[in-house]
RNA sequence: GGCGACGUAGCCAAGUGGUAAGGCAGAGGUCUGCAAAACCUUCACCGUGGGUUCGAUUCCCACCGUCGCCUCCA
């Protein structure tokens, strides 16, 4: 079976067939830089990382867009909060925005989420968004207030709702109408606003100097870089609304096509309140773990295994317990790695072990079936742990296993674990190799000194040797054919 | 109140109309100088009550509970 995806648009998983054959065009809101990405962020993200991943792993040329959202991101209070930050700091409001796109890359590439291929700010392109929402003023879906403010008309695209499955009857009409307005209708959304004299992020339009709105970017950004219509569109569900419904209907009414064909929407992280009941983490809530404080306390593939334990459309809760038991899996995984590539130094040339390929497959094909399930992630670790099993089995064997066949295993733990769910190292390629390796030998050279310990029965020195090393931070695991190290 | 999602073993978590992946923890065992790791065995009547069906955890309805959105948040 091909490539399933679950589609909010109509609440049903489908065949995922792309406009153009073997061409994906993706576009996923990003954040609002304006402080340190937090655990949240990495949810959503890393997701979408994964999907990129796998679909490029399946052969389609992917284009990733994923806006940097700069301006027009109002508080309660009416002020932008990147104003409100850069007052706060005392710092210039680009400052600001370059300080924390910064920061969200380094904990991105920390975490080793690729890099979209296009990061667009709404700051630097504002004059497309002028266009559509002069666009928009022509065919009559958007108007000029009485304050100068434009604004979009809701009632004028008949598609409202279609995503979130809102009607605006049902919507509770004057709920908002006490806060004075110069709306025609309380759910018109702004498209442009007339500037204050403090609000200093400001450029000038034809309805004078202002600003534009928060939903526009994503509508006038997208259009630009994936066109009218594209494959896919990504974000969290907690802007499945208003965010995301207004996207399209200014793309639409504005286009007169569909905008994306395939949504995709990530279930929301979660953590326990004081009482223990799990709530949103959100920047608002002050509830948040920073990316950079749990990079210090976990590796980036625990925090990957972690979000991948789950899968991407439901809501997850974040707790030390979760991440214990997921670094522990992984280190299940990354041990067998390790022994594979520590056995791969010394195995034979020849066929030894070919009948292992088989398992190889099949664990190929489980994955695979997992991930064309609307990006399975769970299953496709499922599917890891399982070749674990049977690669621990092997090993542990007397069975002669050839160069061949482990490098083979090596590889399709690269492969899925690596390249897919990016939570299997590549200890060849790190950086500050020379040393790494000269450590190795210095390590192994204790082993050697300890294995003539207790070869000697001299059970004191040869623990000795292993107690110190622990407290080094470096575990010996004594086999049949010999010792083997890792380090915690 | 409206919209959406979810409720699976001690915990986390997939999944299916024909009695349920995987991980963590636990118990017993094998192996080991000791240990660690690994392997083997063991551990679920799938929120409650109805309905459809030869048969439902899986479909439908109701109820209970939890979360998200309806105002800024991925």
């Amino acid at each position: 079976m091909a490539l399933q995806i679950y589609n909010v648009l109509n609440r049903e998983k489908v065949p995922f067939e792309p406009m153009h054959e073997g061409k994906v065009n993706m576009y996923v809101c990003g954040p609002t830089v304006y402080d340190h990405a937090h655990i949240g962020h990495a949810k959503t993200y890393l997701s979408f990382d994964i999907v990129v991943r796998y679909l490029r792993y399946s052969g389609y040329d992917v284009l990733y867009v994923q806006n940097l959202t700069d301006v027009g991101h109002l508080l309660d209070s009416g002020e932008d909060r990147i104003l409100k930050k850069a007052r706060q700091a005392e710092a210039g409001p680009m400052q600001i925005v370059e300080t924390y796109a910064r920061s969200y890359f380094e904990d991105m590439d920390a975490l080793g989420v690729t890099r979209p291929d296009i990061s667009p700010r709404a700051s630097a392109h504002v004059p497309e968004q002028i266009k559509m929402i002069e666009t928009l003023l022509e065919k009559g879906n958007a108007y000029v207030s009485d304050d100068g403010n434009v604004y979009f008309d809701v009632r004028s695209f008949d598609g409202y709702g279609k995503l979130s499955n809102r009607r605006l009857e049902d919507q509770e009409a004057g709920s908002r109408g006490d806060v004075r307005s110069d709306k025609r209708n309380p759910e018109d959304f702004a498209l442009w606003k007339i500037a204050e004299p403090e609000h200093i992020l400001r450029w000038d339009s034809p309805w004078g100097v202002g600003y534009p709105g928060w939903h526009i970017e994503c509508s006038a950004m997208s259009q630009k870089y994936l066109g009218d219509t594209f494959d896919i569109h990504g974000g969290g569900v907690d802007n499945i609304f208003p965010h995301n419904e207004c996207e399209i209907a200014q793309s639409e009414a504005a286009n007169g096509v569909d905008f994306a064909r395939y949504w995709m929407l990530v279930g929301t992280l979660l953590v326990p309140d004081e009482f223990g009941v799990p709530v949103k983490m959100s920047k608002s809530l002050g509830n948040f773990y920073t990316l950079k404080d749990a990079l210090k306390m976990h590796r980036p593939e625990v925090l990957r295994t972690f979000i991948i334990t789950s899968h991407y459309r439901n809501p997850i809760v974040f707790s030390e317990d979760s991440l214990d038991s997921a670094h522990k899996g992984w280190e299940r995984i990354y041990s067998a790695v390790r022994l594979v590539r520590e056995t791969m130094r010394h195995a034979p040339e020849g066929e030894a072990g070919n009948a292992f390929l088989a398992t190889l497959d099949k664990t190929r094909q489980d994955f695979v079936t997992a991930m064309d399930d609307d990006f399975n992630a769970p299953g496709g670790m499922a599917a890891l742990h399982e070749l674990t099993r049977e690669v621990n089995i092997l090993l542990n064997s007397e069975q002669t296993v050839s160069k061949s066949v482990l490098a083979a295993i090596d590889n399709i733990y690269r492969e899925l674990g690596g390249d897919v769910l990016g939570i299997v190292p590549d200890d060849n390629a790190a950086a500050g190799a020379a040393n790494a390796e000269r450590e190795a030998g210095l390590i192994r050279l204790l082993i050697d000194l300890r294995a003539q310990a207790r070869a000697a029965k001299d059970f004191a020195k040869s623990d000795q040797i292993r107690d110190e090393l622990t407290a080094l931070g470096v575990t010996l695991e004594d086999r049949p054919d010999g010792t083997v190290w890792r380090t915690n």
